[in-house]
DNA sequence: TATTGTTATACTCTATAACTATA
DNA sequence: TATAGTTATAGAGTATAACAATA
């Protein structure tokens, strides 16, 4: 393994970038029935968590941008499992939360999602798994 | 932090995915000058490593399938960075090179990557970046 | 039959810019 | 002025399917 001269496998971005792909390429193969993308479920189980959440609020939360947050939430609103509300107090702001259809899919989500970590975290022991996200979340803050 | 219900600050798939997302924010943000995404970076890089590389080669370091590496060494062919050559052994290879404008770029790209991997490192030790590349390399095999 | 490269196609993610409404 | 949402747009990454040439 490893090129001659420069050796990317010491670059810190390689490892993670192809983490990532393998965890992304699992979670496609294997969540086609539930109909939901990686982003599409982390936001559905967000506003599950926090009700009232604007989309703001969620943008911070994943880290991205409003306009990003805006096609998810249009995504799930479109297969009606989110619901909007004007907020009482700040009329700029949109309370989501979820539909009943909504709140089943989550508990669906939440199922594969626990299958899903089960596959991930199986190569790890539990202190392993706590020591790479703690060291995961020095990267993203 | 943390929601109350799901607590999604246990799942790994989300730390890796905002660890991810930072990475490429930084890259994006630094890089522009360079006119390279991470990814054609990466296949310079393996290129450089690795004269006469295939392509099948560099989709299966990189986990990438055929179609995606194709648009890759499209678009560093067109910047005039690589050079393709029918293998001499097998005539359904084609063996990839740099040429001299990509060694060069190589260059540029190795010296930005170190700058980009020294921000990315200095919140670790050592011993940790060792410790975080070894969990990461069991995640993608 | 299997492998490699190629093209076409489609979907997700990401971001920027400009606009509207509200604070 | 600043914030929240919205829309349009564009580029990057990912994958599937189908095809041609070669092994």
């Amino acid at each position: 393994m490893g090129g001659k001269a420069g050796d990317i496998d010491a670059v810190l971005g390689f490892h993670i970038r192809l983490a990532h792909g393998a965890v992304l390429r699992h979670f496609a193969e294997h969540f086609a029935a539930l109909g939901l993308t990686q982003k599409q479920v982390s936001v559905l189980w967000l506003t599950g968590d926090k009700p009232g959440v604007s989309q703001i609020d969620l943008a911070a939360r994943m880290q991205m941008d409003r306009a990003t947050t805006m096609a998810i939430v249009h995504a799930l609103e479109g297969k009606g499992l989110i619901e909007r509300r004007a907020s009482a107090t700040d009329r700029r702001r949109i309370c989501l939360s979820l539909t009943t259809s909504g709140a089943n899919k989550l508990d669906q989500a939440r199922a594969a999602i626990a299958a899903h970590e089960a596959w991930l975290k199986q190569r790890f022991s539990a202190a392993e798994v706590d020591m790479l996200i703690e060291l995961l979340a020095r990267i993203h803050g």
